[in-house]
DNA sequence: CTGTTAGCGCTTTCAG
DNA sequence: CTGAAAGCGCTAACAG
């Protein structure tokens, strides 16, 4: 690899006026603008980024940060900053926390000196440890599907228990009052406030919480097969379930499938993701759309924006939306 | 961000001291080693890790260029490759070719500097595109998922051709002659592999090749549903079909049984992939399983020991192996 | 318009 | 065991 200084010796000038040319800055005549480029052509010369980025403390490099690498929105959710951080023309370096929040403590500040700004995805870490990272930090960072308490961070997240709440409605409109309930895994901010949305519906409505009616998945779909056998053999009667993603609901279907029970005849189900695939099962699964892939563009955006300027904290909010397919009907027309 | 200056500063000593408990290396009285690790965490001083790249020629970072973020493997991909990476304690840069060969091309040599190795997952870069590379680079190119003519490379690839010898094999067993065939993109060489295996199968098997059994799809569901269709609206007739992938087969499934058609009584069905979702539709998919997270990491694993160690060029093959399930049945079972 | 001179933050001989 | 000094490849005033 040919550096600066073999460029300046072949087109016999100085490495300011070198430099000059690569970042098209400054006067330079024209006739030593093309010496220069002819000799960078003939040597093959590209600029050390790494010494580009030392010497302007600019890296042009956005870190994204997960707990987990094994996250269920993991895939979309890379594909989407990988996209947006390159069409901005910006590097992305992807880093896990090993679901350990001190290593992931560890790993953001680590990140600083590499990434001009830092988008976080994370199930593990508290409220003050972002808080702290926040504090010690010097560039900025985007917090992604995180409700903050205090709008003092920059913020992309989603409405977890409305999106809960929007398909208990849904299911009461249709007279369901006995629903089963799959969760995810409850130790983080998302599963407990969609059981919280469970909860308060029937609150809402009126009707008594069971204990019995929920089961805990960890949001693929063999744990919805496994939740929704329990169910069944527990002998609890109920006409319709809400899984808390689409993964869980279609791996009920499959159980309820092979027992011999007819969806959404005998037995309405609902998932929330609006996975690409629940369209293609039969009955087609009604759902809440999360649009991750929409909110990691902003976050991303967001996060390559603050780059080059400091704009005012923004907490970014997106709620679901209703997905109406088939595999839900009314209770009614569904006794007989 | 404190630096190694500052740390001098509190702990009294020379730079090169510091550097010295930095890393671990050269003799340190016991007492001054502790001044220094005390006076680091009292500012909190976290090595500069561009600095350190630059001065050691080393930046432990792997870099990954895809064609195109939106590969159909692109997610599992990436999921391992971070995986891996991670687990090694290498960072990992991800960097897309927008489908354009040049562009490609231009943004590996970009990564010289910033990577110990790279990882090519290409479907637009020609053979010659990546001798010339390898020609070029300093640092060592892992190429995946493509069986380069020479063995001048460090590859891992897949044996797309068998892959569908293996699904037609077994067709042919079951008494099925006339197999339509969904094909996926064909201007690269997976999708050529793959038509060949299915021309040379027919062949084998002294059946003549009908243009009318293959369409082409794009990967997808829909594509794989819209291919379904056509094959039906032209009342071409056909006992089975191969699908070049899980997602057209399941579209493809989808078709079917709208139009009423059993699968597996009235036509079979066949994938590649196994995607984990064709486990839960009904009937469950019969595929050849197609290993890309073992091949990934084979080749990040491989890409790292590069680093640090040059290794003769060895070419890893993968072959898929045939998954049988429910979505193919007997021809002389399903006749009556 | 161009060159000189300091750095950016860290590593690494080489003396002592 | 420790420090001085040179250097990694590039940028950025400041002179001229």
């Amino acid at each position: 690899m040919s550096t600066i200084l073999d460029v300046c010796k072949l087109a016999g000038v100085s490495k300011a006026t070198v430099s000059r040319v690569i970042n098209g800055i400054g006067q330079v005549k024209q006739s030593t603008r093309e010496n220069v480029f002819s000799a960078m052509k003939e040597l093959g010369y590209r600029p050390n980024r790494l010494a580009q980025a030392l010497a302007t403390n600019k890296t042009h490099t956005i870190g994204l940060v997960v707990s987990d690498f094994d996250g269920i929105h993991f895939g979309l959710l890379l594909k989407q900053a990988a996209a947006s951080a390159e069409f901005a023309k910006k590097q992305l370096i992807v880093t896990d926390g090993h679901n350990d929040p001190d290593y992931e403590y560890e790993v953001i500040l680590q990140l600083e000196a590499q990434c001009d700004a830092v988008v976080l995805y994370s199930r593990t870490l508290t409220d003050e440890h972002i808080q702290r990272l926040h504090e010690q930090l010097t560039i900025p960072i985007v917090v992604l599907n995180r409700n903050m308490p205090e709008q003092c961070f920059h913020s992309v997240s989603f409405e977890q228990e409305a999106a809960v709440t929007i398909l208990m409605d849904h299911l009461f409109e249709k007279g369901h009052q006995e629903i089963a309930c799959i969760t995810g895994h409850m130790d983080n901010p998302t599963g407990k406030a969609r059981l919280n949305g469970y909860k308060n519906s029937l609150q809402a409505a009126s009707i008594d919480f069971k204990n019995d009616l929920v089961k805990h998945g960890v949001y693929d779909m063999k744990s919805g097969y496994q939740a929704c056998k329990e169910l069944l053999n527990e002998g609890i009667t109920f006409t319709a379930i809400v899984a808390f993603n689409d993964c869980m609901a279609l791996g009920a279907l499959k159980a309820l499938t092979e027992t011999g029970i007819n969806v959404p005849e005998q037995v309405s189900i609902t998932g929330i993701d609006n996975d690409p695939v629940s369209e293609f099962f039969t009955p087609r699964l009604t759902t809440v759309g999360l649009p991750i892939t929409a909110m990691t563009k902003q976050a991303i955006e967001l996060a390559i924006t603050l780059c080059d300027e400091t704009k005012p904290t923004h907490s970014y909010q997106y709620k679901g939306q209703l997905i109406e397919r088939e595999s839900v009907s009314s209770v009614y027309t569904a006794k007989n």
